[in-house]
DNA sequence: ACATTTGCTTAACGGTGTTAGATTATTTAC
DNA sequence: GTAAATAATCTAACACCGTTAAGCAAATGT
């Protein structure tokens, strides 16, 4: 019978109804605010069958992880594929992800550990190398003397993501600063073209 | 009599055990593992006393936020004082603040919400001032057309400290990444010179 | 119809930050 | 020196947390 699988729809469903009261209650409650319980308060259960579905809290918070790893690629591919030149794209792949951490910030805190408990997975997660991945390919573009050592790029990629991140977790971190957006837009995008200009020099 | 100030004392010693115990379990087991109770066993007293030296847990987490950013100033005030051209100045001073991060890392964490729950104080700190202060002064003697705007000097300061912050963000959330030493240090001082000479450009 | 599995709940363990009340020790007043 | 007042400290408790074990009740397989 198709019962089978109809549970095991239902069984995904809720799944993702866990993912999503988690997320709402941190998009409204904030971070210190999740908990198993009100997890499930939110499904209508009670707080142990959220362990049929998870090993523990922070499977939850990996599969989120995860998630986010996925829009936020979506974000840079789309802005990627918008442009022709290396220079173009480099620029509006940072900007995507720029916007990608101030329009999904929950997200973005879990994902780079800003204001947030430890999480030692989280490092050879292959959502995030696809993020990587991306973005190293545009860098090795952008070098015109071939062939580019692994080295190069990496140097370059840490250097772009270094600016970026910081001035991201500034911004979170200290959100009452005297950073208007104009100010932060500024820095961005003056560092990314120095950065960029700074490869075949 | 001077019991009195004796006692006064004898208060100001179990406020700094406090604090040192609370610190001690931190740089042994993380941050994850600081509990009143464990300040508490380690100090030989019970959980509430420590409220009569703190209005809570955040008060403690307040007072350790200072510590850190005293050391932080006299780590970056010997960097300056140790050269002599402004350049020079601004490069040991970033390395200064470079070094703190992983000296101190802990302090770190706690000061710049890296990996760790929120503390929505922490603005308008004026031990933070401190030391932005003095870094915005030698960012100021870097220009050489004066006189130099309060949003030049803000825009500069914060190029810096991105890069720098965000670099250091990415090795304490990602310590397994294939960066060694080297690569950041490259890293570092090639973006430090790099905003330097662009501010008169 | 009986046995078995499944879905879900209640109860509990050990932990957290924090507060109130009781208890003990110390100081003050006579 | 003793009694009252004050300070220092502890025990017990509250409400929450993540997590696990035991049990119940309904659905399923035979």
């Amino acid at each position: 019978m198709g019962s089978k699988e109809r549970i095991l729809r239902l069984k995904d469903e809720t799944r993702t109804k866990i993912l999503d009261a988690a997320l709402n209650i941190v998009q409204t409650e904030g971070w210190q605010a999740l908990s198993m319980r009100k997890i499930a308060d939110q499904i209508e259960y009670t707080a142990p069958i959220i362990y049929e579905y998870f090993s523990n809290k922070e499977g939850i918070l990996l599969e989120l992880t995860r998630r986010g790893y996925q829009i936020l690629a979506k974000d840079i591919r789309a802005a990627r594929d918008k442009h022709e030149t290396a220079e173009d794209k480099m620029e509006a792949m940072w900007v995507a992800y720029w916007n990608f951490a101030f329009s999904h910030t929950e997200f973005y805190q879990l994902m780079y550990g800003v204001d947030m408990v430890c999480c030692t997975v989280k490092n050879s997660l292959t959502e995030a190398e696809t993020v990587s991945n991306m973005l190293g390919d545009v860098i090795e573009s952008l070098f015109e003397k071939k062939p580019v050592s692994e080295d190069d790029i990496c140097r370059k990629y840490y250097t772009y993501w270094s600016i970026i991140h910081g001035l991201i977790s500034i911004n979170l971190v200290r959100p009452n600063g005297r950073t208007t957006d104009e100010l932060n837009q500024q820095i961005l995008k003056d560092a990314i073209k120095g950065i960029t200009l700074s490869i075949n020099s």
